[in-house]
DNA sequence: ACAACATATCGATAATTATCGATATGTTGT
DNA sequence: ACAACATATCGATAATTATCGATATGTTGT
């Protein structure tokens, strides 16, 4: 976990929101379409719809999040679906709490 | 304590260790020649030396960086003595750990 | 094999951040 | 009052990040 890295990451109010909604996926989202909880995670699409951010920038976010740890993506048929990376966030927060 | 802006700080490497080298100011540098001890913190000339970044550079990061919070700086005479602003990084560790 | 669709990647431009040298400000000792 | 010095601020340019539209890739149902 690279503290650097990951505060890049959280120094964007748009991602440090995507994370939070990810906490509660059944009160930020609405119902999942193809999958039949959110289990798995939530589809691109309704984070990008809430986001208000092009696919492309939504897509670049989601993409950057993973890389640095915090969001498993997992690809469904056609669609991704991303969710926090529980272990790694709490890695993260414990890594502040040491080196920081 | 805004985490997006904290973050900010502690995206940058220089700003990480600065933030590192004053957990130990007697490990990380020289006596200081003006005040005793390094109660009031560490001299900005000090830190300029052991960053290798200009005067300008290493004053904006340390202003930035007291008023995001994580440190505080005192003038005593000409010199401005910077260090960790303890309660503020645990306040801002606690708010990632309830909000992250 | 192809049409339709979701997501990822590419290439571009605007906005922000990093970093510097120059200058301004504040403080001290003469 | 001034010289010497430490630090802060200003203004500029290079580097990085934000963000988009266009295009590519992967998947499914016909």
């Amino acid at each position: 976990m690279n503290i650097v890295e990951v505060s890049k990451v959280l120094s964007n109010k748009a991602r440090v929101e995507i994370l939070d909604w990810l906490k509660s996926p059944e009160e930020n989202f609405p119902p999942q379409v193809n999958v039949p909880n959110f289990d798995d995670g939530v589809c691109v699409c309704h984070i990008q719809d809430k986001l208000g951010l092009s696919q492309s920038t939504t897509s670049h976010y989601l993409t950057m999040m993973e890389k640095a740890g915090l969001l498993t993506g997992k690809r469904i048929g056609k669609w991704t679906y991303y969710k926090r990376n529980e272990a790694k966030i709490a890695e993260f927060i414990q890594s502040l709490a040491v080196k920081l």
